[in-house]
DNA sequence: ATTTATGTTTGAATAAAGTTCATTTTCTGA
DNA sequence: TCAGAAAATGAACTTTATTCAAACATAAAT
């Protein structure tokens, strides 16, 4: 009785079918112009079937965020399975975040839309709970570095949690990327470099966790240094797509 | 000839009126309720009147997004002028920031949202522009607490750009309340009391940049003490608004 | 092989809003 | 008082997400 199976392996690869399409439109047009009977067609079904999957086009977009998400999850996890100095593999991680950003543009955009409230509470519980599995192996990576950063004695073991510990870079990161994407908003403010600042601040926080070896930020040749070495060690699995711009902090 | 004036302060009155009316609509039902045809008929005008003032309806929230932060503003900027020193100034204004996230919710879920792609570019340029305006004021805060600092000997003067240092403890606070915002994010994560977290890590950070005098995050009596002595010394004007809830860490 | 039952796909119809614009009303300055 | 400009109006228009009754396909039973 391997009907029942074989219909579900229909079904998810149907789904993505969906999503890869939905991508492409999105990438074509922007998310705003993505249209739920459109998506329906350019794979060649009924609208009605596009709702057999989702329930709506905010469940859309958090599955096709996810979806990224888990794309990204691999090469982030890369960064953190480096073979390196803990606190080396921490600031990777910043690094293999930013880095994935720049090249893909689209998705910092999705994950931003898609934790909107009004976009993450029109997604079904399913949807959001699947998300959530996603944010698990890298979650689960990040806290393995901490924790062997105190078992190695970089990291002093204050009693805090690790997930309390990574929140701070993890926020760091995105608050400024949120805002990097933000067209004109950092300019505005005279703030320039931004890529730059994100791995400096970032740096600067790890000095004040007292993640050993402290590293000077200001050093920019140094970090310069570090950044193209974790990009060339760690990063290089798709060097196809990295392209020239891939070991500049500031393109 | 005092009639074109009138007329534009009329007009101007009529626009705080949409907008204190849109406010209020999406206080009691989400940003996803509000409806521009409602919204013209709460205030007893006609649709294609509210069009006079906004191009679309992403225009509108834009500008309302402007017309709350110049009102978090002026908070923020009391913080920003406290008399006490460099440093817990400088952290009194991520206290600022939070408390007035804490006590409007809708005011962060709004900010996150306005800033989106797909908000963000559906506004005119003009009111891109107001909103830059409106940052303004408390990012010269922000630079002039560093500048002080720096003079004062408190921080490390290495060249940097006060608007590079800003960046990083804005760009904390932004990014770990953007995920406090997303229901169920953290938990699902497994961390706890994000808010004292965030507190912590802004700490951290201020260490990190060798901001004197440095203080121990860890000792949570401690930073509940300060936390409580800035909201009750520099953020007491709307004591009616702020409760039982004003002075903890993570409500 | 035929029938029944169950599940799936379809796409036109529906409904919900955002936006426009021809018409009406109001206002202004002479 | 009135011509002309400016502003306000709201029904019509447009675009899209979503639904659902009918058609279709597949599996199980006889």
């Amino acid at each position: 009785m391997g009907t029942k199976e074989r219909r579900q392996r229909e079904f998810e690869a149907r789904e993505r079918l969906f999503l890869d399409a939905a991508r492409k439109l999105i990438r074509q047009e922007g998310i705003l112009a993505l249209q739920m009977a459109r998506l329906a067609r350019a794979c060649d079904y009924a609208t009605g079937t596009l709702y057999q999957h989702f329930s709506a086009k905010e469940d859309l977009l958090v599955a096709l965020a996810t979806r990224r998400l888990e794309e990204h999850a691999d090469y982030f996890c890369q960064a953190a399975a480096w073979k390196a100095g803990t606190r080396e593999r921490m600031f990777a991680l910043t690094v293999a975040d930013y880095n994935y950003a720049q090249r893909h543009p689209g998705f910092s955009r999705l994950l931003q839309y898609a934790f909107t409230e009004v976009i993450w509470e029109g997604a079904s519980e399913e949807r959001r709970q699947a998300m959530q599995s996603a944010l698990q192996p890298p979650a689960r990576a990040v806290r393995a570095i901490v924790q062997d950063a105190i078992e190695a004695g970089d990291l002093p073991d204050r009693g805090l949690d690790a997930g309390a510990l990574m929140l701070g870079p993890w926020g760091l990161s995105a608050g400024i990327q949120s805002m990097m994407q933000t067209h004109g908003l950092l300019d505005g403010l005279g703030i320039r470099e931004p890529g730059l600042q994100l791995y400096r601040h970032a740096q600067f926080l790890l000095n004040g966790l007292g993640w050993k070896p402290l590293m000077d930020p200001v050093d920019e040749t140094a970090l310069a240094a570090l950044v193209q070495r974790i990009e060339q060690d760690v990063l290089a699995t798709d060097q196809s797509k990295a392209g020239p711009a891939g070991n500049r902090i500031n393109p």
